[in-house]
DNA sequence: TAGATTGTTAATCGATTAACAATC
DNA sequence: TAGATTGTTAATCGATTAACAATC
């Protein structure tokens, strides 16, 4: 599928935000769009609309820009959420219920097929008409049901053996809320830390430097 | 504070991972750091470290490294989290309310002060022994308690009238949850869009190329 | 056809890494 | 002092932007 055999990190973090609009310009009726105007709604450069889909294939024509529906169906046949892989969250608290809940997991390439925690009080419970089950019971249930993604959602503290139990089930995909962080160096394994506390963090600085920031993203459009 | 006037926004978002590294270290006990250990630690170069830092000044000693400490209560002030912002929540849903029960706002520079809703089922609730109010309250409230932050947990389609509103109240932070992107280009507005699904399907788009990806964060360490 | 807009190469810009003199 | 490690300048690398010929 890929022209060039390294697509960078930077390209592949822009994909969903150009799925995501892609996906409300075909609701709301629009058929075809030039990278010129697609930039000016995303605040990029048309240039960078067009060298990131030139990544993976030319997906334009010339004088005429290009098909939104085509366009949205390339990009989400590129990100591969066609292919549903099975996925599991572990730990039913707060976060991991609001994940449960909110995520169209469905869209985005996986299927929930299980949930898991400690506590008595959470085990059982149904989320989604998905039965929380005891974290005990992670072995048996990855063997049996072999899912691929882990949603990591325990305290940091429990976090580390979790991990650690799961790489060794055979989990490849790790989607981590926890405090702690999954490092990078084992062979084999994508991670996603998200770290809400960092994000928060980094708006508390630009807030408290709001001045020195103003007017920072420029909206550059071409000529 | 900042030595060279223009931060670029990358070194920015490490600075809470340093925050949350070095507190880690100062919690186990250990008092000083090199940056070749950091660096080990965090998966970066010792040299990227030491130019981060150098952005606000110089921290350490020759010859001996960084005072974890100090270097934690230093980096915690160029974030600015003594300095606490009044914050509210708007969307009393799953996210919100995870957000509200698990986020340390009052170690991030932010007090929750208010969390709103639209529906008669949620209004009125108490989460983390805050009252959810009726949205239609948001202006009054707002005049009253001048809230510097807004945390936007709404659905998409209810997202572009609730910022509207909240700009015109003179809120100047959002960190927003929804499905609908803050433009950038409001003057004096900072914005953090969260994504959580563009997160995920990136994810999936890495899970699905597992192989061409295969140890692709370098772990470099120095000499 | 003429006009528009792509795909792609070249130029620029910025961020990361390397090197090393300064110094604790 | 000798060894270690910083702060900082220079070199490299990669990502973004600009330009334009190809072409629909």
């Amino acid at each position: 599928m890929a022209r060039h055999e390294k697509i960078s990190i930077s390209v592949i973090r822009r994909l969903p935000r150009y799925y995501r609009f892609l996906g409300d310009l075909s609701r709301n009726g629009v058929l075809r769009i030039s990278s010129k105007e697609l930039s000016a709604r995303m605040g990029l450069t048309a240039s960078q609309i067009r060298q990131d889909l030139n990544c993976f294939g030319g997906f334009g024509q010339q004088g005429y820009g290009y098909n939104v529906d085509a366009l949205h169906a390339e990009i989400g046949s590129i990100l591969g959420i066609s292919k549903i892989f099975p996925a599991i969250i572990v730990g039913a608290g707060n976060i991991g219920r609001a994940i449960a809940m909110n995520i169209g997991f469905e869209n985005m390439g996986f299927k929930l097929t299980g949930i898991f925690d400690s506590s008595p009080d959470v085990i059982g419970m149904e989320i989604r008409g998905i039965s929380v089950i005891d974290v005990s019971q992670l072995e048996t249930f990855c063997k049996a049901h072999k899912p691929k993604i882990a949603v990591i959602t325990v305290p940091q503290q429990a976090a580390p053996d979790i991990v650690d139990r799961l790489i060794k089930l055979g989990i490849e995909s790790f989607w981590n809320f926890s405090h702690f962080d999954i490092a990078f160096n084992y062979p084999g394994i994508v991670v996603e830390n998200v770290h809400l506390g960092d994000s928060l963090m980094t708006l508390c600085y630009m807030t408290n430097n709001l001045s020195a920031l103003a007017a920072h993203q420029p909206q550059k459009t071409e000529k």
